[in-house]
DNA sequence: TAGTGGTCTAGACCACAAA
DNA sequence: TTGTGGTCTAGACCACTAA
């Protein structure tokens, strides 16, 4: 059983978010089972209240559990739909909907910022701009095709230091460069397919694509990366819940 | 200053979350604002610190409030990036956007319930649905086409009542039959358009359309209309915000 | 240095589901 | 009757911002 370690920067509740999460992702706890309720996970983790429940908290609003008053805590069956509150990694986003995530690196590059990047990352334009383009596989089917740039200076050589084909882009700016990226606004359109893309997909051209555009900021708020995802429309949806 | 009722059945956070939500709509509280600090919160309305935070967590949830650490809470600036946290009529959407909205009626009938549309409203195959088809303008251009289907025990003759080219549903739901549409479940898809599709909404075969499919709940938790909506993928796009 | 939000604990009472 | 999640209070320490 994984403790949680109070010495760390990173607060009890997301520390026991991600134990749990973890447990739901590799099936320790399947769907429709109860978890452990608060107060045993208040004894066994050493938590209080308060922040065992926000650690469910948590969990309720990636829709990975549902709580029943006075039954208990349990855990939620998939959907195979993404919740679109917070920010997932492909891996994850696929584990979730039951698939084998795997991925090939398109393009690695340097190039300079258009007029369009440097608005989008708040730069000036020529400024240097890491570009990482990939294929994301489900069960080694194509599923999309995402598009990094990330603004260089924030993260000097980013390219070179990990292989990004199983080294989440992610964590290789939390480690190397202590930046984690906590907020993010996207835009979510349908486009039509072009040739290459297409071929990349292996889908027919002109076939629909749901497409987003995302910009995601660090800590202090600074825009680090810009996003462009083509998903392939009859392999991917998304979900969320709307308040009236 | 209205103050909490704790012999309510409405929790005090709740009660604090309306309040304050009310003094925003009506701008007693502008975009910039600093709101009090939730100290003064706790001895204004006499309630706890964690009562106090629950009610700005919800404002958090809306996108009316942002927090700055050591800064202090204050009120958003509009966007029209809430679109996916809240349910917006077609009016409203467009009226943020900047478009006139106007409705043309293609289809008001009753039907028996499918399979499918007996699972999505909770009630059994061949029960009576009314089925309501519009197409919706922006600036009288075609914007998207909505097909609804409500569960017709809980509104029985709603077709006949008013004239949906103009009356919003949603109105005569509330006013006519006492059903407010507190919650709803979506998914986002891209889809390719069909013959009929495209020619309604003036674009070509096989077009990207943004196609969502939602479910509405009322105030008790009863599945009430079941919504597929056909958006041109060049008129229209979705926004939100992603927390990590 | 003072004030703010972020995190955390300990303890309490309630409504509700199930045995 | 027991155990669960829902709500609530009081009090505490921390990190950070701004004067």
């Amino acid at each position: 059983m994984p403790a949680l370690n109070p010495n760390s920067k990173i607060p009890l509740y997301q520390q026991l978010y991600e134990i749990l999460r973890a447990r739901i992702a590799r099936r320790e706890l399947g769907p429709g089972d109860m978890l452990p309720p608060e107060i045993r996970l208040m004894a066994q983790y050493g938590a209080g209240r308060v922040t065992v429940r926000q650690a469910l908290d948590l969990l309720v609003q990636d829709g990975l559990i549902y709580r029943e008053r006075a039954r208990g805590t349990f855990v939620a069956h998939p959907t195979a739909e993404q919740n679109l509150v917070r920010i997932v990694s492909f891996t994850q986003d696929m584990q979730q909907r039951g698939l084998k995530a795997s991925t090939r690196i398109l393009a690695s590059e340097l190039i300079p910022a258009t007029a369009e990047l440097a608005e989008k990352l708040q730069l000036e334009p020529g400024e240097a701009i890491a570009r990482l383009e990939r294929l994301r596989l489900a069960d080694d089917e194509p599923m999309s095709v995402e598009e990094s740039f990330l603004a260089h200076r924030f993260c000097p050589n980013i390219l070179k230091r990990h292989n990004y084909a199983t080294y989440p882009l992610r964590d290789a700016l939390a480690s190397d460069y202590n930046l984690r990226l906590t907020r993010a606004k996207q835009t979510i359109r349908a486009v039509a397919a072009r040739a290459e893309l297409a071929r990349v997909l292996a889908v027919p051209q002109r076939s629909p694509l749901l497409h987003i555009e995302r910009v995601s900021f660090s800590q202090d708020n600074a825009p680090i990366e810009f996003l462009r995802i083509w998903y392939r429309a009859d392999r991917y949806s998304l979900f969320n819940e709307l308040q009236g």
